[in-house]
This record gives C-alpha cells, sequence and structure tokens, in this order.
DNA sequence: CATACTCTAGACCGGTTGGTATAATTTTGG
DNA sequence: CCAAAATTATACCAACCGGTCTAGAGTATG
C-alpha cells in the first residue's frame, strides 16, 4: 500500500491551511473535500467523529508547523534579541508574498472557537502554553533567568500573535516588521536590565 | 415615536456582542433574530444589504467602544506605563468575571474575513489604524515623541490584541495582567531610553 | 483464486443559512 | 379621522451544512 495514509494526509493539510485562513466556522466540509480532491466517504472514513476531530488534529499540525519554523529562525543567532527579530521579519516576508500563511499563527482558530467548542479550545490553550515555553527555553538559552524568561515568553507570543493580525488585516508585512524591531529593543533592554541587577547583586 | 430606531439598535446591539463573541462566520442571523427578539423582516428593513451591513455597522460599533473604554482608563494618570498598565488590569477583570466581552478586542472578526470579505477587512484595518493613533497620542501626552509614540501605539496594539487572544483562549484575566507588566516596564525603559537620548543631545 | 479487510465514492438526509416577497400592523402628520 | 409612510411579521426559497449509509473498488494474504 504505497500511497497508505495519503488521503488522510491531504485533507488534513488542505483543512489546516483552510482553518488557519478563514476560521473553523468559515471553512466548510465541502470546501475541504474539492480542494483535497479527498472523496467525501473518506472523510468520515479516516476522521470518524467528523469536522471537530479534524480540527483538532489540525490544531496539532499547526502547532507542530509553528514550532518547528520558529525553532529553525530563533537558534544560532548572537543574541535573543537578533534572533526573534530575525524570525520575525521572515514571518513579515511570507505575509508580503501573500503566498500561504501555514504554520504562522493559531489565533483565528483559538479565538473563534473559545466560547463554543470546549475541545477546540483547550487544544489551542495547549498550543499557546507550548510556544511560551519555547520562547522562554529560547532566552534562556540566550542567557536570561528562568522567571524573566518566562514572563517574556507570554509577552512574545501575544506580540507576535497581535503582529500577525494586524499584518493579516493590513495584507501587508509592515506591522510584523516595525513590531519586530520593537520586540528587539525590548528585549536588548531587559537583557541589558538583568546584567545590572546581577552586577548589583555582587 | 419615543422608540424610533430602537428596533435597529438592538439587532446592532445583539449583533455586536455575537460577532465579537463567535465571529462573523459563527454568527448565523437566525441567532441575532432570537437573542435580539427583531423580527426578521425589520432586519432587511433597516439593513437592506443583509449581514455584511449589520457587520459593517456593528465593527463601527466596536470601534467606539473600544476607544472610549481606553480613553477612560488611559487619561489622568502619572505615566504612560501607569495608565496603560491600569487599563490592561481592567481589560483583565473583565475577563475573570466571564461576562461580556464588548469593545475589548475585534481581532477575530478582522482575521476570520481578511481574505474573504474585502469590505470588512478594510473597516477593521481603519479600526486598529485608530488604535495605534489613540495609543500614540496618549504617549505624546505623558511626553513620548512623536516617532517613538507611533512605533509604540503600534507595537501596544498588537500586544493588547495578543493579550486578549490568550484571556480568551485561557477563559482567564491571568496572562493580561501578566503582559500589563510587561508593558509598563517596556514603556518605562523606552521613556527613559528618550530621557538619555535628550541629555545626550545637550 | 477466494476471502477478508481497507478505503473510496457518491447518493441521501434533516437542519440551517442568508435572502426575498408580501400582507398586516403601527406610526406619523395633516 | 384618514391616508401615506414606516415597520413588522412570517411564509417561502435555493443553497449549503455536517453527518449517514452502502455498494463497490482496491489491497493483502493464504
Amino acid at each position: 500500500m504505497k500511497e497508505k495514509h495519503n488521503t488522510r494526509e491531504v485533507i488534513l493539510q488542505t483543512a489546516t491551511r483552510l482553518f488557519q485562513r478563514q476560521g473553523y466556522n468559515g471553512t466548510g466540509l465541502n470546501q475541504i473535500i474539492e480542494e483535497s480532491g479527498a472523496p467525501k466517504g473518506s472523510i468520515y472514513y479516516h476522521f470518524p467523529n467528523g469536522k471537530e476531530e479534524i480540527a483538532i488534529e489540525a490544531i496539532s499540525m499547526m502547532r507542530k508547523l509553528v514550532l518547528e519554523g520558529a525553532e529553525k529562525d530563533l537558534t544560532g543567532k548572537d543574541s535573543a534579541a537578533e534572533a526573534f527579530e530575525y524570525y520575525l521579519n521572515n514571518v513579515a516576508a511570507i505575509f508580503d508574498l501573500k503566498s500561504c500563511i501555514d504554520g504562522l499563527s493559531i489565533g483565528l482558530i483559538a479565538s473563534e472557537t473559545a466560547f463554543t467548542h470546549e475541545q477546540l479550545r483547550y487544544s489551542c490553550e495547549m498550543v499557546f502554553k507550548d510556544l511560551q515555553s519555547q520562547h522562554a527555553q529560547i532566552l534562556m538559552q540566550y542567557g536570561f533567568d528562568r522567571e524573566q524568561a518566562e514572563e517574556l515568553g507570554i509577552t512574545i507570543t501575544a506580540m507576535i500573535e497581535g503582529a500577525c493580525i494586524l499584518s493579516i488585516t493590513y495584507q501587508d508585512g509592515n506591522p510584523l516588521r516595525r513590531i519586530a524591531k520593537q520586540l528587539s529593543l525590548l528585549l536588548k533592554r531587559s537583557q541589558e536590565t538583568q546584567g545590572e541587577k546581577q552586577n548589583g547583586n555582587e
């Protein structure tokens, strides 16, 4: 069975893309079927619990895409400030191309389902927590202490999410680029202040 | 006609609330009708162009609510840092109550319609720009120079939007409170750096 | 080859969607 | 009071929604 699971993967990839672009409520199964080329029977064969099950797996795929994309851009730089600025500028470049926005943001599906689909809300919460952790880990690798890294982790997660929404709305990478600079400054200053605090203790 | 325009206002208020809570695609006209008590005929009488027209007016109402709510909290404080921290803590308190989230955020309707409803996207872009301007104006009132105020304006807009999404997803005001503190620090440091730059020039 | 299992394919279903049409009711102003 | 205008009320519509069902095609194995 050379193509085993291929239909399932195609459905999932199409759904992931469409859910990120239009949201859960704005994406119908028929659109997923058309754009993936998968037969309707296969949707329920592979995802017996229906649309919600597809969405939960799509959120999982978004998580993987976002974490991997960020990891790739955030490591191997001279400082946290440089790393996060580089990452956000890469995300901005994707918006400029107006191309596929997979793996950039989960804010849409998170906020639209928060009051109406508890399982999806919970899945998104877990992804956001993973993103916060990733950011905090990266900051610690660049020398931040744990407490500050954690507070900055959640702040960075929010900033990136908010910046993506602005760029999506403006259909332009410019908001992300401007916010990348401010995030860079924020990180530089935070690290300087941490340095002073450590010197002060000695 | 003592109640002139009352039906129209009730429809609009209900729609504004529901669009903010569930988004545009997640809110059907029948739900607006039920929850507002308005007759279906009146929907098309008052909003002849249908759902999109309601949404455009709802976005306008959201704009008013957000701008007024922020104005009320952001003025009359000792510093920008204190003002924005106070504002975000008030927003957080609303999330803690799990009550009506009107006038807190437009990120959901903005992102879900960005690729599919150009008029709504445009309306949301204008609201975000107004929010940025408001934030920049407030910062200038507290002593920031124009250029820095504008860069911080867009950054604050993104941070608030992102923080609201996290709080919506976590169903908890805590993300907002934590980010309020980081925003306060960011503003303090930005103002100190601006002070040094001015001293350096003299 | 036969059999069992996996997977596809697409018809079908009841319910919901946004919108239309028009009669009935209410309001307004002379 | 009455006519005209404003507004309500509700039946109706085609299209779309997520989900069910079942025949049949494809694959693996003995």
